[in-house]
DNA sequence: TTTCTTTTTGACCATTTGGTCAAGGTCACG
DNA sequence: CGTGACCTTGACCAAATGGTCAAAAAGAAA
């Protein structure tokens, strides 16, 4: 998730001072609603010496992009087609639920950038990111063939494990909203999906 | 979903023509995101013109989110005790998700509030939404402990329908750029939501 | 048609925003 | 210690943004 070569200390630590900076208010505020000085006042540097380690604010934005598809995905391209399918499956919604718990910023800076139209990822989405799930898609129904799994669309499978999980960081405020305080939404989340797959999927 | 009196025949009109452009405008863009110039020339009105209808961009988006959250709820609203358990679940299902294609606005306006922290709905959800989440969660564990459903967490049940739901009016560009031209997401939505339900309903 | 109210707009304003720049400060290293 | 490269900042700028206002235009009522 990070970018080329900082040559010195100074520009590796600042560099990501930025950029954790950025992703706590792009996170929230999305692209056209952050600010230069917010995300300055935030890292504690100012605007000019922020100004000195990224060019503009669109190379902030693209550089905490460019390595999030990569680090979102990699949960699911640990899937393999010759591991146990349910276990596989749910496996892959633990990684991705647990990502939920580790990353809701990356969460949120996604779901942002898909809300607003994906204007800079809409080319990745429909090339890499749709290579990637057609061919888990073709395993999964090559299970489903083999009566290893209970037949179901296998793309929307695969939605629905996104939307589960990803609704854990990225409607957080509403989910805690609902439960009330002294409660783990997300330990909850676990044992609930764990039951939902298992039901979903048994052949 | 509207306000209080427009007096007259113009007002109504240029009223409900501010609205439209703005769910527009802040439905992908949140709130800090959108601007009055790019709100005023979709509405078709000068800046000017439209600050005559309403007082800031603020009050916009107020008016906005004011009939939402009931409009939002009245598909849960309508899941009585009396009936069919699995019926009345999946027929709210099936609401929420006909509200996904018929108000896709409507639901990434929502996402776009509660993503961002949802400073202008905190307090009606941790009331309002809260008490009527708690209501339909301690009917639906009824009727789990009737054994008329297989049990599982009613709050976590009701997020569920939520997120699977929404994912396909909030995520719809990805939606669309994984499975490709030609198919209708939410058509097949329904299928595939329809035997998830059924299956982790089922006692 | 006249009169009064409602609607529309061009010009304007203060503030915010993304971004620049020259000058001064700090650091590593010979 | 000296010096060249790297880092930091105050002052500044043009454009964008939320919002105002007086005056003109359009409707409604008589």
């Amino acid at each position: 998730m990070n970018e080329a070569k900082p040559r010195t200390r100074i520009q590796e630590k600042n560099r990501a001072l930025v950029l954790e900076a950025a992703l706590e208010v792009f996170s929230r505020q999305g692209f056209r609603g952050a600010t230069l000085d917010e995300i300055a006042r935030e890292a504690g540097l100012s605007k000019p010496n922020l100004l000195y380690y990224f060019a503009s604010k669109d190379e902030i934005h693209v550089t905490l992009l460019e390595g999030l598809v990569d680090t979102w995905l990699d949960p699911l391209r640990a899937m393999k087609a010759d591991g146990d399918p349910q276990q596989e499956l749910l496996g892959y919604m633990r990684r991705k639920l647990q990502m939920s718990r580790d990353y809701p910023r990356e969460s949120r800076l996604f779901a942002q950038e898909i809300v607003q139209g994906a204007p800079r990822m809409i080319d990745g989405l429909s090339t890499d990111l749709r290579a990637l799930v057609d061919e888990k898609a073709d395993v999964i129904r090559a299970w489903m063939t083999q009566g290893r799994l209970a037949a179901s669309d296998p793309h929307h499978l695969i939605f629905s494990i996104w939307a589960l999980t990803q609704h854990y960081a990225d409607f957080d405020v509403q989910v805690r909203a609902v439960l009330g305080p002294g409660r783990d939404p997300i330990d909850e989340a676990e044992t609930f999906l764990d039951t939902l797959f298992r039901r979903l999927l048994a052949p």
